[in-house]
DNA sequence: GCTTATTACGAATGGGCGTTCATTTATTGA
DNA sequence: TCAATAAATGAACGCCCATTCGTAATAAGC
């Protein structure tokens, strides 16, 4: 039997828990499941994971300092709460298109993530649910943005756009591009503001 | 040992399963769990359902036939566009608070079920999705709302309002009737409505 | 009160689970 | 070149899984 012997076995182990994670659930897979799908035998994967869960944690984590990483880079520079709220809404729905697999099991996964990681990810979360709510509150100080809440509408854009990934298609009727608008117009009409 | 015998303990299963499920995910809740928080060994739940599979589709079906009745009889004789708009998101919120358990799972757990059942939900989900998407076109049409794409906004509105149980505690900063109010306005503003 | 249908128990089935480990093989660095 | 390290195998561990079944206890109908 040949061996596969290569430095980035940790990560195709990680593509492959991710897919699987995201497709099935976290408890729905197994290991033997990952080590079928990387092609070695489970007891291999603890040399790269001392288990399961930290694999799950692993991916949480690295989604959301990720995501993080990139919100930011999205809205440095941008100046004006209008233009803000649609730098920020593009760059989410842009971020669910292009990994809706991370973005679903961090969504979905967190009631499989023991205590210490689930903190861990909670700050991450709240840490990027503050960006948009600073946003929102701006708007709503300066008048441009009519919110009843901003919290509650942060957490109510969130859900929104991130919704998009359970029936998006890329060879749907309507192209990425045409749905990030559709949504845009909804976000922004949301906090008051006609086109 | 004193057995329990009563008439409603494939009620007091699909509660139990329900609240399991919902907490943990389908496959990470045991035939054994659910016997054990019912109080009967695991062998005696299939005096009642043929399988665990069967409960996840009894609690589904249920709650998709459910929620379409009671959303049919909320909008029943109301009149107008923006009436009927309010009516629907009034309705939708409240049921996810009241039911937040039937929810999720409802929206969670559809790639647990196998094909046979996952289709039938499918139908009655777009048949639920059709009612609030009908109202969205008419308005488009009427000139009152403001839409892009009435099939979009719906899934965007839908998701946005299903949203609210991720994070609403009864016992949170705002009352239940407060958070509500918002997701309304919020909603009429997607639509190009304001106050 | 007795028969019959329900519903429960409790033990057993075969199989899959996460994880461990002794061992072998490949790669790396001096 | 050769020891040291890293990464794989494959078999095993004990445990839990969904489900089955013979049997016992209960409830319902006559």
């Amino acid at each position: 039997m040949l061996q596969q012997r290569s430095k980035d076995t940790k990560e195709t182990i990680r593509l492959n828990a991710l897919r699987l994670f995201a497709k099935s659930g976290y408890s729905a897979v197994s290991m033997r499941d990952i080590a079928n799908a990387v092609g070695i035998q489970p007891g291999a994967i603890y040399n790269h994971f001392p288990s399961k869960q930290d694999i799950l944690v692993d991916l949480m984590m690295t989604h959301m300092v990720d995501l993080l990483a990139a919100a930011n880079d999205a809205m440095e520079g941008v100046e004006g709460t209008r233009n803000r709220l649609v730098a920020f809404a593009r760059f989410h729905i842009s971020y669910q298109l292009d990994f809706p697999d991370h973005v679903f099991i961090a969504y979905m996964e967190l009631r499989s993530l023991e205590e210490t990681g689930r903190q861990d990810v909670y700050v991450k979360r709240d840490e990027y649910e503050a960006i948009l709510r600073e946003v929102l509150e701006q708007g709503v100080k300066e008048g441009t943005f009519k919110v009843a809440n901003a919290a509650v509408q942060t957490r109510a854009l969130l859900a929104m756009m991130t919704g998009i990934t359970v029936w998006f298609r890329e060879d749907g009727e309507l192209n990425r591009d045409q749905v990030i608008d559709c949504y845009v117009q909804a976000v922004l009409q949301s906090v008051g503001i006609q086109e």
